[in-house]
DNA sequence: CTGTTTGTTATATAACTTATATAACACATG
DNA sequence: CATGTGTTATATAAGTTATATAACAAACAG
C-alpha cells in the first residue's frame, strides 16, 4: 500500500487481490477481510477498500452479500476480455521491447512470473476453513 | 483516440507511439507531426498532445526542441525499470491466468505480438526521408 | 432483545487530474 | 515580416480520488 504511488490506492488493492488469487495466497471461496478491518489495518478510509472491492465484484471475482462479505469467486471472462488484454498487453510488451529486451529475455520473465501462479479449482476450500493466521485472506502490505 | 475511453487521451497517445515505435512504423530519428497538427487531426487540444510528447520525453523515447520538434530517439531505461515492469507485467498476467489461460497460451499470444515488432537500429533514417503520406510519422488515428 | 459487526447507501468536501481555451513568448524558416 | 512551431502561463469546467460523517439493513453473539 504506496500511499505516494500514482496508482490510485483502490487500484492498488484490486491489484494485489488479483495477484494473490493467481499465486494461490488467496483460493476460491475465501473470505476477505471486512472493508473496515482492512482499511484500520491500512491506514486508510473504507471507502477506498469498499471500491477495491465492487471492481472486484464487477470483474467477477469476488462475490459480496452481506452475509458472507466479500469472498473470492472467479467467474468467466467478459467476452471482450481476449482483445482488451491483448491491446494492453501490445503496449506492455512493447515498452520492454523498445528498452532493448530480446524476445527471449521478455519471454523468460514473464515464465518466471507465470511460474509463481499456482492452477485454480484444484483445491476447494470449505466454508469454514481457517488458516493459521485468522479467519479471513491475507492482503499484503508490502 | 477514444475519447469515450477511461485511458486519458494523453495516454493513448503516448501508447500508440511506443507500439508505433515497437513495430516499426515510427523509426529512430524519424519526426513526430507537431503538437497543433496532430491536434487538429484528432480534433482535440494541442496541449493534450503536447503532454503526451511530454511523457514520452521523461520516458527517453523521443528528443524534442524547438528545431526539429519531437523525433524518435530510444534512450536507455532508467534502473528502476525492470523491478517497475515487473511489478506490472505480474498484474496483467494474473489477470489472464485467471481468465483460465494456460501458462502455453498466455505465452504463445506473447508471442504473437512479439512477432510483430522490428528490431531497432538496423536501419538508419536519413534526415530527409519522407515516406508516402508526407514528411512526419503517423500515429493512427484508429 | 440488545449490542456489535459489517455491507450498503448517501452526502459533503478537499485535493488532484484531465481536457479545453486563450494568450503570449522564443525561435527558426521562407 | 509573416508563419509555423515549441514552450510557458493562466483560467476554467468536469471528472477522479480519498476522506469524513451519518444513517440504515442484515446477520450474529451474548
Amino acid at each position: 500500500m504506496d500511499v505516494g504511488s500514482e496508482t490510485p490506492l483502490y487500484q492498488q488493492i484490486r491489484d494485489q487481490v488479483v495477484v494473490g488469487i493467481a499465486e494461490g495466497r488467496l483460493r476460491d471461496g475465501e473470505a476477505l477481510p471486512p472493508t473496515r478491518q482492512l482499511a484500520a489495518d491500512f491506514g486508510i478510509n473504507f471507502h477506498t477498500v469498499h471500491k477495491a472491492y465492487d471492481l472486484l465484484r464487477q470483474d467477477g471475482l469476488v462475490r459480496v452479500s452481506r452475509k458472507t462479505g466479500a469472498v473470492v469467486s472467479v467467474q468467466p471472462p467478459s467476452p471482450g476480455f481476449p482483445e482488451l488484454w491483448r491491446e494492453q498487453a501490445r503496449v506492455w510488451l512493447a515498452e520492454a521491447w523498445l528498452r532493448g529486451w530480446t524476445r527471449e529475455q521478455v519471454l523468460q520473465r514473464c515464465v518466471e512470473i507465470l511460474d509463481q501462479f499456482v492452477e485454480r479449482g484444484s483445491q476447494v476450500v470449505s466454508d469454514s476453513a481457517g488458516g493459521a493466521s485468522g479467519a479471513h485472506g491475507e492482503v499484503s502490505e508490502g
